[in-house]
DNA sequence: GGTTGGCACTCTCGCTGTGAGAGTGCCAAC
DNA sequence: GTTGGCACTCTCACAGCGAGAGTGCCAACC
């Protein structure tokens, strides 16, 4: 398993003040959190004390959440509305107030089942998981396939198309498959016999295979030239795909859920959007969230401004890093607005963390070093 | 190329009263769809004549309108509003009255420059493609890979990934590839050599390799029984293979530009979004367009209701098959709402299509039969 | 007969004003 | 420290109204 999972955020160092909070406030805060959670709307006090029966008065509630607000917890949208956690309220909601609602054993054992169903592909797990993260947190969820850092030489294989075009297939030592058709003029130029039979092919392709296992993209260049001309070239050809597969752990990103984050209300109108949509489509962001990922294992949660990103400030992640651990690293986990349900998003994405990490592990065998 | 390139729709036969018109109708009908296209308000009669000079009068061309309206070719949110085209209004705009707007020498070169700048990559092709349709209409795009009708075997091979866990990579004729992780139990039952090396895997893909070249699945599994247990084993895995991508031509689809749609006024509030999106991410819409695109080439137009699909009545459909004739096919294409800048986004999916053309033929090879 | 200007009519949309409702903050009393 | 009371504030939904845009019809004109 990639380390200990455990529940903090990225940048949950910037408070502190909050650290003293009394049990009424502690009462309050919680109960404000989830009000506006399920509600989407700004929760005053008398509601509050109808709804959880908090045991005090509205004054009472009023004042606890006066307090709140000058310690930065909740904010004001305007002077006779109710209150709206900020940024740093979820925060300090996540880190010390709310219970966990995680997948009970019914629930786990669909989930396991569900991947049981489905064919043993990569792919398909990592679409499942996608599904299953967007439809239990109702937010859109985001799920890479698990790659080495380093991308690794496996195996090549040239394969004749109908007609004379060559395809290259790499398969990398994490199990990914990158492929390339090749030019044919180049691979007739370099051919000592100008049939270019695939017989011919195949002596270059077993002659890298031989001698390539498990090398990165530097030391396949580094021996290309001890080849015969045509497995040259191919080697060159493998450094080049061995190198655009390095750090490219955020190709082929799997989403789901989209809708779900475009119907809430908070981006209902305006250009917000579009800035949403942008992020997600391109997403660079995960990217950003790589080092922070892999420096320390577990679930992360990134709420509003914590984000670098401008256009994220509105939008909270809840991600955690999977896979073999120093041989392949997949990131997954949801995006919503900041009012997102922490208490069910944060211990789905682990289960679906520690879940994909036995998939994995499973498959990549039982000799853990 | 596949079949000639032609503009029609599949349900265009529902029109036909509207042959008729005269010069007078056919100018206003142009001038309401393109004012209405570029500026989504209903347009009037003195905004009409205004910004298109009409040389005729407000109640000249009131009078069409009536006329046009009759015909059911425009229609009139209420009474004292503009003219909107309906989707039989659209039909015939683009039947006859539209003068296609199509991309320029320069804009031609630059799209080529591009495709020359990317990586010999399907993928790559794929994705520069849904950009580039994306980008110039305004649209969202959906471009699909070029796949045979009928799944053939081209090449399998076994790789050992780190640890002794395999994966078979079927490379098929039509050079698309898909890859399984075999089950490690049921693989070492059907070894004779219970140590089950890569040698013994070797042995076994050369065998199907040089046995099933451009078979589909019933014939290889109806060869399977002749092998070793082994490679039979594998055989039956392959014939699956095969059998699951036999018609999954919708698999990996690229999409690009969701936001443009997004953002389109008829969608801004309600649950239209909803279903917009569902139909898009589900992209079960491109199985029903299949027969249609494929019993004839050819840019077609899809407008609102004639689509079958109920979420898609506010829609468009702007979609072209590409591929190598008879032996390869893939979908490509534009979607939006029905107010959809046709003149410029058919030409547009035309040229794609046949660009697309050209790059599957040109790696396929010259040599056409 | 097609075309035109005139005219009455209709419907939307944006503006304003108003009252209800929800919520706050403060204070005095417990 | 907690509570009830009370005055105050701000939003929001709704009604009313006038401007504006557009239509349909008709009689007159070329």
């Amino acid at each position: 398993m990639v380390g200990e999972r455990t529940t903090s955020g990225h940048r949950a160092l910037s408070f502190r003040p909050a650290l003293g909070l009394s049990e009424r406030q502690r009462g309050v805060l919680r109960a404000v959190v989830e009000d506006y959670v399920s509600t989407a709307q700004p929760v005053g006090s008398k509601m509050l004390v109808h709804r959880f029966e908090l045991g005090v008065s509205p004054a009472t509630v009023r004042s606890a959440m006066a307090e709140l607000e000058v310690l930065g917890l909740l904010s004001h949208p305007h002077t006779s509305a109710g209150r709206v956690p900020s940024d740093l309220g979820y925060r300090f909601y996540v880190e010390s107030l709310m219970r966990e609602s995680a997948p009970d054993r019914a629930d786990q054992l669909m989930i396991r089942h569900q991947f049981s169903q489905v064919q043993l592909t990569t792919n398909e797990w990592l679409r499942l998981a996608a599904s299953i993260l967007a439809t239990s947190t109702r937010s859109a969820s985001v799920v890479t396939p698990a790659r080495a850092r380093r991308a690794r030489y496996g195996h090549v294989q040239l394969v004749e198309l109908a007609d004379r075009s060559r395809l290259a297939v790499l398969v990398l030592a994490d199990g990914n498959v990158v492929q390339r058709r090749l030019d044919r003029a180049a691979l007739e130029r370099t051919a000592t016999d100008p049939r270019l039979d695939q017989a011919a092919l195949d002596t270059a392709a077993a002659a890298l295979n031989g001698d390539l296992s498990k090398l990165s993209a530097p030391q396949v260049r580094r021996r290309a030239s001890q080849f015969t001309p045509l497995a040259a070239h191919v080697a060159e050809i493998v450094a080049q795909l061995l190198e655009e597969a390095d750090g490219a752990i955020v190709e082929d990103v799997f989403t789901d859920g989209l809708v779900n984050v475009l119907e809430q209300p908070e981006f209902a109108g305006g250009g917000k959007l579009r800035s949403v949509m942008e992020v997600l489509q391109r997403s660079d962001f995960l990217e950003q969230l790589l080092p922070v990922l892999t420096r320390r294992g577990g679930v992360h949660v990134i709420i509003g401004h914590e984000n670098a990103n401008d256009a994220m400030h509105e939008i909270s992640l809840v991600f955690a890093p999977y896979g073999a651990p120093g041989r392949a690293l997949g990131l997954l986990g949801v995006l919503g607005p900041t009012r997102m349900p922490y208490p069910r998003a944060i211990p789905t994405v682990r289960y679906l963390a520690t879940l994909m990490d036995e998939l994995i592990n499973s498959h990549y065998g039982e000799t853990h070093d």
